[in-house]
DNA sequence: CTCACAATACCTAAAAATTGGTATTTTTCA
DNA sequence: TGAAAAATACCAATTTTTAGGTATTGTGAG
C-alpha cells in the first residue's frame, strides 16, 4: 500500500455529467481530501490559485481556453501542480505536445476508475502516465472521387475546417504552424476553383451527401 | 412524483470511466431496477437481446459502429425500446438524424445530473428529449422547425453565405448596410448555437440535403 | 395599446482569413 | 537516383469576420 498525505485535487472540465461522474467515483478514494470541479479554465485557475492542490485534471478542450494553453496557464500561476490531462483527444502528437509542456499523465476519458485511481497515484510519486494510443481515423474517405485531387493533409484540413475549427486550432491539433495550415487553406481553395471557406465547407459537405 | 413501475437499462458506450461515472449517479434512482452497460454494440445487443430494457442510453461513436447505424441495429432485434443518446457529439445535424431513426432522447454529456434523470423519466413515458428544439415536436418536417427559429431576412442572409458572398457582397445585394448584414451573422451564429460562419455554412447545407 | 421581436444601423477592437509572395525539407515514384 | 509533388514554414499587407456594445424604427399578436 502506499504510503502518502491526503491530496487536494482541481477537475476542469466542462462536461458536467463527466466531471461529476469522475468524483462519484474517486471521490471516496482515502487518498483523496478534497477534489473540487471548474467549469473553465479561469475559474480553475482561481481555484487553484486558492487551493495549490497535488494535482490538476484538466480538459483538453475549454470553453475558455485551448489545448496547451491552458498547460501552460496553470503552470504559470502554480509551477508545483502536476496536470493530468483528462480528455477525448486520442491523438498521440497532441499527447507528446502535453508532455514536453510538463504535463505528468495524458488518459483518455474511456479509461477505467483502476487505470484512474492508479495514474494518479503514480502522479503524486512523480511518476508519469502517458498510453500507447490509436490515431483516429482517417474523416475523408479515399473512395470520395471528387476529392482526390486534394493531398491527405488537404483532406484532413479541409474537414477540420468544416468542423469550424480556425486555422490557430487546427495548426494546434496537428501540431502544425499556423502559416503551414494557412498555406493549405489557400491551396485547398485554388485548388478547388473556390472563393473562399464558406464555398469551401458548402463543397465539402455536399459531397458528403452525395456519396453517402 | 411520477409512478411507474421499476425499469432496466442498457448504457453502451466505450467510454468506461464515464459510464462508471453514470453508473453511480443515476444508479441508486428508485425508479431504476437494473442498469448494466456494454462497452461495444455488439456486446449491447446481446444484453438488450437478453434483458429487454425500457431504456437503452447509447453513446453516438462506438469501437464497433458508429452513429444512426446502431440506432437501427437496436431496432432491429428490439423495436420497443426507447433509445437514448448520450454522446459527445452536440452537433443538430447529428441530432436531426438521431431523431428521424426514432430515438427518443439527445443529450450531451454535459448534461447535469438532474437533466438526464428529467430526461430519462421522460422517455419512460415517450416524452422525447431534444435541446434547443421546439419541446412538443411535431414528427413531420422537423428539419424545417430547425430554419423556423430564423426570420425571414436571416435565412436569406444565412443563403447567401452559404453561397460564398461577404458580408459586404451581401449588403449591396440586399441594399442593406455592411453593419446590419454583420448583425444579422452574428444573430445567426448565435441563435443555431454555432461557433462561426464555417459551422453556419456546414449547417444550412446539411438541412438542404435533408429536405431533397 | 403595448410589448416582444424583427430589422435596421452604428461604433470599436481584436481575431481570423485572404492574397501574394518565397523557400526549404521530405516523400513518392518512375 | 532524380524529378515531381507534398508538406512545411515564413513575411507583409489587406480584407473579413467576430465580439462587445448601443439604439432606432416598424410590425404583428395578444
Amino acid at each position: 500500500m502506499l504510503n502518502f498525505s491526503e491530496i487536494s485535487i482541481v477537475h476542469i472540465d466542462d462536461h458536467l455529467l463527466f466531471a461529476q461522474g469522475v468524483y462519484s467515483l474517486i471521490g471516496n478514494e482515502t487518498f483523496i481530501q478534497n477534489l473540487v470541479h471548474a467549469e473553465t479554465l479561469s475559474e480553475g485557475l482561481e481555484l487553484v490559485k486558492k487551493i495549490q492542490p497535488e494535482l490538476v485534471l484538466l480538459d483538453y478542450f475549454l470553453p475558455d481556453s485551448k489545448g496547451v494553453e491552458s498547460i501552460q496557464k496553470l503552470r504559470d500561476i502554480y509551477p508545483d501542480c502536476r496536470i493530468i490531462l483528462l480528455t477525448m483527444e486520442n491523438n498521440p502528437e497532441v499527447m507528446e505536445k502535453c508532455r514536453r509542456e510538463g504535463a505528468i499523465a495524458y488518459l483518455p476519458k474511456s479509461i477505467s476508475k483502476k487505470d484512474l485511481v492508479e495514474a494518479l497515484e503514480n502522479a503524486i510519486q512523480d511518476i508519469p502516465t502517458f498510453p500507447q494510443l490509436s490515431p483516429d481515423p482517417p474523416l475523408v474517405s479515399e473512395s470520395k472521387s471528387q476529392l482526390n485531387i486534394l493531398s491527405k493533409r488537404e483532406k484532413q484540413i479541409a474537414n477540420l475546417i468544416t468542423k469550424g475549427y480556425t486555422s490557430a486550432e487546427i495548426a494546434e491539433q496537428l501540431f502544425l504552424s499556423e502559416f503551414t495550415v494557412n498555406t493549405h487553406r489557400r491551396n485547398l481553395i485554388h485548388k478547388l476553383g473556390l472563393k473562399n471557406s464558406a464555398q469551401l465547407v458548402a463543397f465539402i459537405e455536399n459531397l458528403k451527401f452525395k456519396e453517402s
